[in-house]
DNA sequence: TTCCGCATTGAAAATGATTTGCAAGTGCAG
DNA sequence: CTGCACTTGCAAATCATTTTCAATGCGGAA
């Protein structure tokens, strides 16, 4: 689909500010994976009067709205992507902390069918892999 | 292997301490996912003198031996286990917040075989489900 | 066993990420 | 155009965790 998260945000009936405005377009403009930092420094290049906790209170409510996915990858920090992207799971590089996507069809069946056979229905799951790059 | 936490501890050279003992005990005890402030707070049943400063040192340190499990389950603080368990993956329950633990082999060689697809050694990895009760 | 050095401890202050209170500012329905 | 509920920026407040520092306590040496 290819709504731009402005009009995704907006078809929810929310008020568009310029402050909102600025960090949809840094998140529909990022192809890696920034945290709230990452989203204020680049917000800033447009409008420096930006301020963190209005990074902080679209993201959150981004992420309530379900536009963008919130990832924690064990650094102690929250981690976004626009959510209109794919479903995928990621690895991490554990001596670059780069991070790489993946999407398995087989490890997703697995993943249902283990909660299924634990008597429940899955919501939703968390899966990151760590690994060191093949000397080869 | 039924060695002791505290046997485990010393084995590695490490000073014995009236609050580390203590805090091996309290972790050999749990059969459930502590976090620290529980850690501290069942420790605290035995030596009400013990700081929550001493909990998170020996926990990092127990971490750092191999000897308990850092889980993180998306709650903002983390959880500790006894690490000398049989591997296993979490499943949480998002009506109670109670975990199940399970362990599926097909999925451990899945988690490999992508790592390795992937061009990387797998050295560690993350996976939590998250599920409701099924109904029926 | 006693002594001593160095690791460990408790208490409190420091962190770092994130949230909140509040007064001032601003979309947008009417 | 106007009102006002929703937003914003700033600063102070939280929360979990870490660090500082002086006091204490293991455990090897004598």
């Amino acid at each position: 689909m290819s709504m731009t998260l402005e009009q995704r945000f907006m078809a929810r009936g929310l008020k568009m500010t310029s402050p909102r405005r600025i960090i949809l377009s840094v998140l529909e403009a990022s192809d890696d994976h920034p945290d709230a930092m990452a989203v204020h420094d680049r917000a800033r290049q447009t409008d420096p009067e930006i301020a963190m906790a209005t990074v902080y209170r679209t993201l959150n409510l981004l992420e309530d709205l379900g536009l963008v996915e919130r990832h924690d990858f064990g650094d102690g920090r929250a981690r976004y992507e626009d959510a209109s992207k794919d479903h995928h799971d990621h690895l991490i590089n554990v001596e670059t902390g780069d991070i790489v996507e993946f999407h398995n069809p087989a490890l997703e069946a697995l993943k249902s069918e283990i909660a299924d056979r634990l008597g429940f229905d899955l919501v939703d799951h968390r899966l990151e892999l760590y690994g060191k790059p093949k000397r080869s």
